[in-house]
DNA sequence: ACGCGCTCCGTAAACGTTTACGATACTATG
DNA sequence: CATAGTATCGTAAACGTTTACGGAGCGCGT
């Protein structure tokens, strides 16, 4: 018992120093892999360390070099994104975790509390100077975020486009580009009246997708109507809604894009009691794939994509401004529109025989 | 000038105590409330730090005072309960938070990645004290995480029951007890033979669950018979394969419990394609409710719980082990089996004609 | 013998807070 | 006026690390 209790927990670096009879700055060399430390000496300080159990203290280190190792993604728990979302933020994350832990950098989630605000959240969080870089998520169109950790000069990346976002980094699902290849699907099979769901709050991928959908239409002389923009949630009750407007609507659209395949559940059931058969009578054509979807009939066409690599993708170009890290992370773009491949079903396999306007 | 730029962001609590000409320990006693201050001079404090946008540092606060004011939610993200639980982690959150942040404690959630094991991950997390207690989840029938966590004396508190977590906080859904009434409204019924369906991976609610099925069994005089507890996933692709097990049962089962709604979906398509209608041929009713079943036809009898009223009760047993907040929470027992409601539907409203053993 | 470079290690300062302790000025009380 | 008590504030130590700096020991070439 000379040097004090040998499993005791650690208390310190000075415990572990005492222990080995070595300097504290010695330990703290070896631990840390520099190089002026002989290699047994190394060994012995890793493995006393192992037997110890001992971690060096978080705040101690953060405090004293200026960095926690750690990055944190902020979800915001009561956004209709989130709740209908499947595990899509998880599936994110671990792809953010896939590339992140070969540096020795932890993940942690930041959820926003429904009752906060999320400029007033993320405020606080940047300044407890918690985590070395932040990803934000469910961009608003205009997004005071992006303001707050540019003057912050934390390093950042939104999962998600914004007007306030144009110059800085973010990766994005190819909203646009999948409104555009749908409709001209759509139109090859004869279709020129084609709605489209959106939702209804200021997140930003809802106005993104409507434009791609505006301008794919006008780009095939079709005029833009708004009145076939139905808003609703992402979420088979949205769905159900969608279909609700869309028996409702004069002059009926002869084909449907839907945001979020979920969504298809409820539309199909609802035409369903309409005695509107998709795929027959009217055709769907979905964004995002979604497992649960899969047991629709007539099968839904969509789009799909490896949402884990899109999270690869959004951590490779957060590292990429980090200086610690940048060097190893070169880019050209630190902008990414991920794209998706469609994913051919019956829900759209039919020829429109006589044009509908 | 004279103080300095006005507007920079603040370095650190030594700046605005220079800027205010007072000294850095009255600035701290200001900003933490401390009674030995004058009141003309907080409010100038507060002010000043409003105006410059100061925070505490966590990293100086923290190893100073040995504490974080975080609170840590450790999640699996690649277990398949996350993966097929819609929101559920999401909402036990916001309970959380309704509770934590009434006394200025952040909840993070800690995602433990795919390919790391759960026990390294925690006890690292637990020895960088970047959390002043903890919170895991999706607990395993013998789970090493309890010896770790009571071993480091850090507070914690379990999303989920344990052998070994016998004596140690938590609270659960009431598996058993649902699996109990169940049994009860279904022998009413008529049946005899039940079917019930069970995750396959070492995941304890699965063992609680069918535990509470085989005493309930018992105490009507039915024998157990192991093979009418059907593994699979709690997805609706599982459900679907519970329908595939329980078509190539002989002497079919009359009834089947399931363990998550979502899994009808799959069901009652495998169901239907054998042309065994739910609810008339076969009885179904459902552990936790989920919402994307709604719009089932039948509607399935079910169980329903508020999983947000849940976290706030976890909350309050964790706060209930913290020495700070104890005596505020005080409590007669740790260990909570959270209630659920059953919601009656049509899935199982048919009386058994003829008994079927 | 001298100087130089290299390897390895110990010392101490610094990071930004909080807080125990003591100092000061003022008030009340006798 | 003396003293005690109170309100308010400043000083400095402490938390656990990392790291710049310098020093000791050694080998080697001249």
């Amino acid at each position: 018992m000379a040097h004090g209790g040998k499993l005791r927990p650690m208390k310190g670096i000075r415990q572990l120093a005492e222990h080995l009879d070595i300097s504290i700055g010695t330990v703290s060399r070896a631990l840390n892999g520099k190089p002026d430390v002989n290699e047994e000496t190394r060994k012995r300080v890793l493995a006393a360390a192992e037997q110890l159990g001992y971690v060096a203290n978080q705040s101690g280190r953060s405090l004293r070099q200026g960095t926690t190792n750690v990055i944190g993604l902020m979800i915001q728990s009561s956004r209709e994104t989130v709740e209908n979302s499947d595990n899509f933020f998880l599936t994110v994350t671990g792809g953010l975790q896939s590339v992140f832990s070969r540096h020795k950098l932890d993940l942690i989630m930041l959820p926003c509390p429904h009752d906060e605000d999320p400029y007033e959240y993320l405020k606080r969080m940047v300044a407890r100077r918690i985590v070395d870089a932040l990803i934000i998520s469910e961009t608003q169109r205009v997004d005071k975020r992006f303001d707050l950790l540019a003057k912050a000069k934390i390093p950042f990346a939104a999962l998600g486009r914004s007007l306030s976002g144009a110059q800085h980094p973010w990766a994005d699902l190819d909203f646009d580009g999948v409104a555009n290849a749908a409709i001209d699907r759509l139109i090859a099979h004869g279709h020129r009246r084609i709605a489209i769901s959106a939702p209804a709050s200021e997140i930003n991928l809802g106005f993104v997708f409507v434009e791609g959908y505006r301008r794919a239409l006008e780009r095939h002389g079709i005029s833009y109507d708004p009145a076939l923009v139905l808003r609703a949630k992402s979420s088979e009750q949205g769905g159900y809604q969608v279909g609700d407007e869309l028996l409702r609507l004069e002059n009926r659209p002869t084909a449907v894009i839907l945001i979020y395949e979920l969504m298809a559940i409820g539309l199909y059931r609802r035409l369903m009691e309409a005695d509107v058969v998709p795929g027959r009578d009217i055709a769907v054509v979905s964004f995002r794939e979604a497992p649960r979807a899969k047991f629709l009939q007539p099968a839904l066409t969509c789009f799909r994509t490896s949402v884990h690599d899109l999270g690869v993708e959004l951590a490779e170009i957060l590292l990429s401004c980090m200086p610690a890290y940048s060097e190893e992370y070169p880019r050209r773009s630190r902008q990414t529109v991920w794209p998706l491949e469609l994913i051919p079903g019956e829900s759209d396999a039919f020829q429109l025989a006589s044009p509908s306007n």
